[in-house]
DNA sequence: GATGAATGAGACTTCATTCAT
DNA sequence: TATGAATGAAGTCTCATTCAT
């Protein structure tokens, strides 16, 4: 889990705070950022940083774990049309990753190796798309021959593109592209 | 450009051999490699890398504008098929990104600011990609209401997620979709 | 001012032997001495040297405040007679600049540019030895017509020339003669 | 001698060109200007620089020689009062090394080490103020107990302290206070 | 002799990580 | 546990000097 139940309070707090700070951090400057930097944000001691996170790395993949978990909990608000609720979570993700730095990155992670740090959010964000994108097929609104691994693909380049793409409308314009792959009856 | 013709042979020489270190150190390590390396790998003293590039990010941007001076070069062997023209061309792009990293990244860069770099070659290569993609409209095969920015934004995006995907064949099935969404008729 | 308060027992300790072991290196071969000699003399890691002083720059102007702090601590012992002490005082400084390089230097930034870096301390002395003056003047042992620039001029002058200057008796003479210069009655 | 004989016609020309490039250069930059500057305002390749002058420091102590021979050879236009005539001179030094960096260190090597380096010129330009202050005193316009090793002191220490006094009235007001004390019947 | 490319030691500085307090 | 000072490897860049052309 990503909060260990050993802690005392204020350990916990601090961890918290932690990674808040490291959010924020990377958010803005990207995976190069400083440890002391998110120790200063974090308003505790470099030290305390890597008491709770051994290594940067394990900072920085606690950060992606805790974003997807994120982004389970505030799961799509589903809406009626199936296809709507996939692209709508779909842009969702992508308007992050152009606003936030090292939010592309997570996603990418995702079709990659979260198995090796988190098995277990990896899986569930992948059930959960999985289970818009299936959802959306049933509805008749997705190609059939589409599966997972490649929606995936998919993110994570939009993601990252998204990242080096400032102008909205044409973000919005790429993407419109990539849903008309998906549509079925072509 | 690349190479400038004021200098002696054994120079030019050596700053071809720095480049090509460069392009294999930084297509495998990724443009955080160090420029220690790239000289030890040229087999030069580090004092000559900076002699020829100043700064390790002139040497970085001379190695993109490299690549595509040579995308440009090895221009797509026209097939007399548009449309295969245009895809096999956007195709050879993403696997180049696969095989080597911070290619994805110079290709990101194409969308952004090569302007500032070198606004001669990431015009022509803009240029060349725009004619694909025209002629492949005309000949009917690709959708009139897409334009080359968002072309360089998809690109990009494939190429970048190319990087983190070693699989090929879902790497070859990502791009189907993405040239579904751009062909005509839908 | 030097040591900070909040500092913890043993990081104000460290802090002393960095710019005592500063002290010593620029006095034995002056300014363009390394920090990683500083560092070394000190018997602390180079990391130590710049974690405290973030720059060489900075280095250099800390022991510059220091001698100034320490110059005016050890304030001249006053003599009865304004003249001596006033030569006393100024023969010292003279002294200290031919024992130790860089300290010339020291006395040179003072009619410059102490403004820039350490306001008060230079103030400070600044005063102190425009008290030295006024009183040699107010007793009728120096001239009315002379004012402290012109004094930090020549003060600046004779610790560089010391620097050059390995006999003490030439030391002297050349000292009194200024002093004959400033004498009051001419 | 500062221009050996045995060199060809161009040869002694790039000399001369590296001497007048090295004295502006170090003149506006000071002893830590780079010899490569040098080597590219004389408009000469930097081997030319090292086959003329084996190290920099060579190149730096034949700039000294070079201004001290050209002191003696504009030697000091007779003024009819000797006094004038030595203040003059002295003046006139103090003025350059306002005006040139590193050139007060040139003078401060005269009551030094020029023995070494160039015991020739050296004596010579000594032999020529000394003559100057042995008139002067010979016309009853100077002290009597004044030696030339104490003028040297304080020519050295006025040049170097010009150095670092912009303001030219600041400076002729230490230089009068100086000649106060140097003048007779105190 | 002239050239300027090559060399590599060394300078300053950063930063992840460790450890005494 | 928390702190933040200490560490030192590693990185980029400069420059006096050498040497092949």
């Amino acid at each position: 889990m990503t909060a260990p139940r050993g802690l005392r309070a204020d350990a916990r707090r601090n961890r918290e705070r932690v990674l808040e700070a490291a959010e924020s951090v990377f958010g803005e400057q990207g995976a190069s950022a400083s440890t002391e930097e998110v120790a200063r944000r974090a308003g505790v001691g470099i030290g305390t940083v890597f008491r709770h996170f051994p290594t940067k790395e394990a900072l920085y993949e606690a950060i992606v774990v805790r974003r997807l978990t994120r982004l389970v909990a505030e799961a799509p608000a589903g809406s009626d049309d199936p296809r709507v609720a996939f692209e709508a979570f779909f842009t969702r993700l992508v308007e992050e990753a152009a606003a936030k730095k090292a939010f592309a990155d997570t996603m990418a992670v995702l079709s990659l190796d979260v198995k090796a740090t988190a098995p277990a959010v990896g899986e569930e964000i992948r059930r959960m798309i999985g289970a818009l994108l299936e959802a959306a097929q049933t509805a008749g609104a997705l190609r059939e021959d589409v599966a997972l691994p490649e929606i995936m693909v998919l993110l994570a380049g939009a993601c990252l593109a998204a990242e080096h793409t400032p102008d909205p409308a044409l973000r919005k314009k790429s993407l419109a592209l990539l849903f008309d792959g998906l549509r079925a009856g072509q």
